[in-house]
DNA sequence: AGACTGCACGGACAAATGTCCGTTTGAGGA
DNA sequence: TCCTCAAACGGACATTTGTCCGTGCAGTCT
């Protein structure tokens, strides 16, 4: 099945990879994810349109991949934290804190991700590799509370692990935050007291 | 404060108006929403790109106006079973259902709506009328349940407002349904069960 | 009726996203 | 080293959203 020629990947190409993702990060820092065109960082980069999409096809992308390059640290901290021992709905509560402190350092590229997953593109919000693993995270410890009977063996844990991160998404998140003037920490004890209800009544 | 001579509406302006919405519902009807430019519903409406705008000041809002006009009756059911007597966590678990129902029917101008609020307009989203006329209803039914010790008092009912509804946002709903094949009736009663979670224990 | 006035009209224009396609070039084989 | 060719390049182009501004007309006032 697999091509049976593997070409080497042309290293003009890995060049002009990483010198798009370079002159994106400096524009964005100075203008604003919003205040960038795509042809700026194309001109910024020194490389015309067809070699900017095809590295990124569409903005979103771009996006996404800034943003992997720049949270590995952070995604280290996640997995310990979630995979330690101790009361899954503890650590449950932790992260969604987590998701939380997320948001708020990276809202301009969340931001900008969510804006290019309209129209055709409506799936790639929650049907992306960074989303399912933030939901196999939720879904798993949901889990491992089932069986530790923290939590009613009854309840949906596929269905509220979406219901819980919603409580989280982007959009909701800087409209509390700056439009309602919400602090992070109002916002996240809101999602763990819906949490807390959850638990198994004696 | 206001002015000393409100000159009448023009006859012309109120007839364009009509006739844009009247061209777009056809076109949304034929081609969906995102296949329909505004430059075609201006063209079909026999009018020009200035006075379409002039109406509407995007494609969401032009959606938005569409969308109230065709859900009247819907908001009137609203209203009675929602301002009844009874258990309040009762009429909220019904609310929930009614919007889960309303995304259903109109998932398209719901979705083009929230297309439309992006970048500078983010803030739309949740500070608009509608948005507020549901989390009102919300939070007053769940002030409701406060009152009526059906709930703890220490709960913070205006972020939970928020995070419930949030739980039915277009995008989940859409991608829960579509993409994960989830039933309505799943979905809604994931969010209920949520609410369940908030009533006193004794 | 006739003139005045300001809201409304319409289409050219600006800016952004994303596509297409003819041309170039780097990597591997002879 | 030279040849070959698939992959990569680049920028013109198509499409869409949204703005600007000169023109025209509905409603009012005399």
């Amino acid at each position: 099945m697999g091509s049976e020629t593997d070409r080497a990947v042309r290293r003009d190409a890995l060049e002009n990879r990483r010198r798009i993702l370079e002159a994106a990060r400096e524009a964005f820092a100075e203008r604003g994810v919003d205040g960038t065109s795509m042809h700026r960082i194309g001109r910024a980069a020194g490389v015309g349109q067809g070699t900017l999409y095809r590295h990124f096809e569409h903005k979103g992308a771009l996006c996404s991949a800034l943003l992997s390059e720049e949270i590995e640290g952070f995604v280290q901290e996640m997995r310990r934290r979630t995979e330690g021992r101790g009361p899954a709905l503890g650590r449950l509560k932790w992260f969604l804190g987590w998701v939380a402190r997320f948001n708020e350092q990276n809202g301009p590229l969340l931001g900008a991700i969510r804006d290019a997953s309209a129209g055709g593109r409506r799936v790639e919000l929650y049907g992306n590799p960074f989303y399912e693993r933030l939901k196999n995270t939720v879904l798993e410890l949901l889990d491992e509370a089932v069986g530790g009977e923290e939590v009613s063996p009854d309840l949906d844990v596929e269905c509220l692990s979406d219901t819980l991160l919603a409580a989280l998404n982007i959009d909701l998140y800087l409209y509390q935050r700056h439009q309602l003037g919400m602090e992070r920490e109002r916002i996240v004890a809101a999602v763990r007291s819906v949490l807390e209800g959850l638990r198994v009544r004696e």
